[in-house]
DNA sequence: GAAAGTTGATATTTATAAATATCAACAATT
DNA sequence: AATTGTTGATATTTATAAATATCAACTTTC
């Protein structure tokens, strides 16, 4: 049992966490599509979602439906994720990562070859975990600056 | 003549904007309630925009048209601008000041009073005026990274 | 003085994002 | 064996953001 992150197993199949989240198993599957959610898989290749997944799904529904921000927009704000901080790869990495140079996508949702990141499991990431609560990318940019 | 900002004169009026841009008088009056772009005004408070607004806008208008992004979502990414950083404010107006701690509006949109921004004209600002391109944000992320 | 601007309020149109609902063919789970 | 999951493609519905079109009363510009 991991004592750090005790809501990060991946528990629920795809249909438990739909009725849970009270949205529909194709709307799960297109906002992982979409490169906002990456859910553990079984060995079997079935979908796994942990409480963090969900409460990561419900900030994702609230940005959407409150906030009134589009998918795309979600995409933009996760690409301006100071990964590259975080991870504190090198710049021999970052002249080539296009999750560096983007502004469109999560870093998760790159293959980014060449680079430290590329055998990465980006589920078990801090640049992905740190940011399943809402409101949380400004805080990762402020904690880069110089002073 | 200002030799540095050539392209900074404020020397259209709103029609004349909204024709160039191919865009309604109404639209540009949007923008500007949203919080999107700062026009200057004449001595009769008469919009004036400069041909790096017309570029502010036009930019606007393909985040929202070509990337998908909502208004609401523009806000938010401007928002993230490290406007602390470049302006260089003091920890204590930081505390404080909205613009700072939130995460919805971009900074110019606040009045936050008892900072030194309180008196400042936004317009003239180069929080404001750096973000007039596209893609332009993760960039001054990147510049206060500290390694 | 005429033209073009202003605020601000409201109402409507248009375009499309988000979500849902379908398939079919198949694999994993219990 | 029955249930629940998978991929992926397509089609439709629904909700609403974005833009436009109106007003009226007034001000500034040319």
């Amino acid at each position: 049992m991991n004592i750090d992150f005790p809501n990060s197993e991946p528990v629920f199949p795809i249909s438990t966490a739909a009725k849970l989240l009270n949205i529909s198993v194709h709307t799960l599957r297109m906002y992982e599509k979409e490169g906002l959610i990456i859910p553990k898989k079984t060995e079997g290749n079935q979908r796994a979602y942990s409480q963090k997944d969900l409460e990561r799904v419900a900030c994702i529904r609230k940005a959407i439906n409150e906030h009134k921000i589009s998918i795309n927009g979600i995409k933009t704000i996760y690409s301006l994720i100071p990964c590259w901080n975080i991870i504190g790869c090198s710049s021999e990495d970052r002249v080539n990562c296009q999750a560096y140079i983007g502004h469109s996508q999560p870093c998760w949702s790159y293959k980014h070859p060449n680079t430290t990141c590329e055998h990465r499991d980006c589920n078990q990431c801090s640049v992905y975990k740190e940011t399943f609560n809402c409101g949380q990318v400004k805080d990762l940019i402020k904690n880069i600056a110089k002073d």
